[in-house]
DNA sequence: GCTATAAATAACCAAATAGTTATTTGTTGG
DNA sequence: CCAACAAATAACTATTTGGTTATTTATAGC
């Protein structure tokens, strides 16, 4: 009989990193609720089987592809150095790195949305992102830390709240652009607005973590938008 | 035969009403591809006919869940009456009712989080939306020019970013209550937590839209933080 | 080369789900 | 008082969906 049709090749690291691609983008798309195990097998040009074979169930793989969405984001911040810059520069950095990641990963904001709709009963299990969490807000602390050191930064500055309010200025403009681009009748998302945007939110971190006289001095030379 | 049991009353006016209350909480709970016509309809002490037959479908019940959640938002907003109170003391209290609200409410978070992620497609057809907005970005716009002629906020303020800010710093926070708690290891939630949030964002406002003469004003008053 | 193992596929299943049909029963205008 | 209407209910249906079973087949170790 002949069959040289599709001489079916063997490769489970292959097979497995294609189902959590897929995964993430069906579950970035629809959310845990809306995700289809079928569009996922499918699209992973893999099948059912293989994707219950590898990760258990339709809960435990949404649990590995938030807690990989986590581990790469904050790997990626994590190597932008921001030691090696003064504070207000590693500041500036910092919140330009976190607008353009959010702008380049859509998906990471529609999957945090899609955990913390189901309480985070995924992520609260996963030990890996205790340990990268602690090091992230390490990271944050130490900059204000130094900051306020050497005179620049306010003192007493939570980080945590610091740390917060950064990730939402961000976040909340690009997961909103659609109710957003509706209410306010403008394109959110035009090059121009996106530039705006940005500007905007460097400058009110600036102001939100500097002394009174770093924002005169910043002010003055025009470095606040 | 004896059926003097369930002697069926009748009030469509209700019925709607019940069904309507009992869809806000599912979709807020669940997100539109989550929620369940039998549970809603359940809830409502209703049955799937009467859903149909008063909302059409799934779709169309959700986009007037979603419509009604905004206007319901805008409409206790313009109630407040800024005008009353001069700039500084306007923008604390405006602040301060979002944050009240977004956290009476939390179901006007969900719903708009899933409103996202389906493109809003179901607002952008709501010509009702449309006015209460114009409206909503109207006050903003009023207030940044009476602080900014009573020379008590900066020139320039685009009303629009300063909204989405506003708007962003309790919304982010709430809606990330989840994934904010495990990730920095605190109860985002505690009565303390929350307050110590509302001084920030107060502060971090009033950072944002205010001169530097008014900020150092207030900061000497201790009316920042 | 042979065999145990596991990768891959397809066909299957029970439960769930959005949406309908058929029927009953209050309510209201003439 | 009664006929037309509309509110309410229950039973039904076609399809979808998460998850399984049965089977085939490539491959690594001996």
């Amino acid at each position: 009989m002949t069959k040289h049709a599709k001489p079916q090749v063997r490769d489970p690291d292959a097979t497995r990193l294609r189902i959590l691609a897929a995964a993430m983008r069906e579950f970035a798309r629809f959310g845990l609720g809306g995700a289809r195990i079928d569009r996922i097998a499918l699209r992973a040009r893999s099948n059912k089987r293989m994707l219950y074979h590898y990760f258990g169930n339709k809960d435990d793989l949404f649990a590995i592809t938030v807690e990989n969405a986590y581990a790469e984001f904050r790997e990626r911040e994590a190597a932008l150095q921001l030691d090696a810059l003064e504070p207000v520069a590693a500041m500036r950095e910092l919140v330009n790195f976190i607008w353009d990641y959010f702008l380049a990963h859509p998906e990471f904001i529609t999957l945090v949305n899609s955990e913390n709709l189901h309480k985070a009963r995924h992520l609260k299990a996963s030990k890996r992102n205790t340990e990268i969490s602690r090091k992230f807000v390490g990271r944050m602390q130490a900059l204000l830390c130094r900051g306020e050191t050497s005179g620049v930064f306010r003192s007493g500055l939570d980080p945590v709240q610091v740390n917060i309010s950064i990730a939402a200025i961000a976040y909340y403009y690009l997961t909103n652009q659609f109710t957003g681009s509706i209410v306010f009748e403008r394109d959110l998302m035009s090059k121009q607005a996106l530039a705006a945007r940005l500007a905007f939110n460097i400058a009110t971190v600036l102001r939100m973590v500097c002394t009174a006289d770093t924002v005169a001095r910043l002010e003055k030379n025009g470095e606040l938008k």
